[in-house]
DNA sequence: ATAATCCATCGTAATATTGCAATATTAAAT
DNA sequence: ATTTAATATTGCAATATTACGATGGATTAT
């Protein structure tokens, strides 16, 4: 197959899996720390930091927004791709949320 | 192509990029929370639970394992799979830190 | 106007993932 | 020893992902 069946999961359960999934690549992962780092950002730069080809970040780039982990504004000739918080948050709560349950947990 | 460039990236990088994968898929975010709500686990329990053939989720708990995610104890016949909750800490950590990071930004 | 820069999209090749039927493996029960 | 139950593994088809060259549209610089 190679298709998920999201239709048989909860919507939550999906959106913390679309999420993840963006996460799921390095590079992906590398741009996110870049936008961290340098706290404002242009796509050119970004090309510059990673290893890989211009169209190949592009995607990425897509990706990641799709997801809405980023986002980006249009500033005359480039864009300006940055951390888009709310998602993130929704990561950080899910896995705190995790953790608090597990250590109140006594299996294996 | 579609195999990821993992040797460009860092150690720490291909690690989050390795359990946000993982993560990334709505039935293994559904065996994650039904380990949490059990507290306590067999996997014909979880084929049970989700609309999934054996083999599928025998794949997807091989991949939670693999990323260290849950991990296994036979107990005579059957499997307990159980939350690893360091792997979980450093989700929990990774995003926190993203998110002090982010409100201390000022852009876009 | 022309050239240069930035970025998205298209097309395509290589590879990975998802899902399942069939089959193996292992341990308990009879 | 045989049967039964719980998982794992194998093999395969369908689909998705990753990567990049080529190309094109938009904006700025000359």
């Amino acid at each position: 197959m190679g298709a998920s069946k999201t239709e048989h999961f909860t919507e939550q359960q999906n959106q913390v899996a679309t999420i993840a999934k963006a996460l799921g690549h390095p590079a992906r992962i590398a741009i996110i720390e870049y936008l961290l780092k340098v706290n404002a950002c242009i796509c050119s730069d970004i090309v510059d930091e990673l290893p890989l080809a211009q169209p190949t970040v592009s995607q990425h780039l897509k990706e990641l927004k799709n997801a809405g982990l980023i986002k980006g504004n249009i500033e005359g000739n480039s864009i300006c791709y940055c951390i888009e918080e709310k998602t993130f948050n929704i990561l950080k709560e899910y896995f705190t949320n995790i953790i608090f349950t597990v250590t109140n947990q006594k299996c294996c």
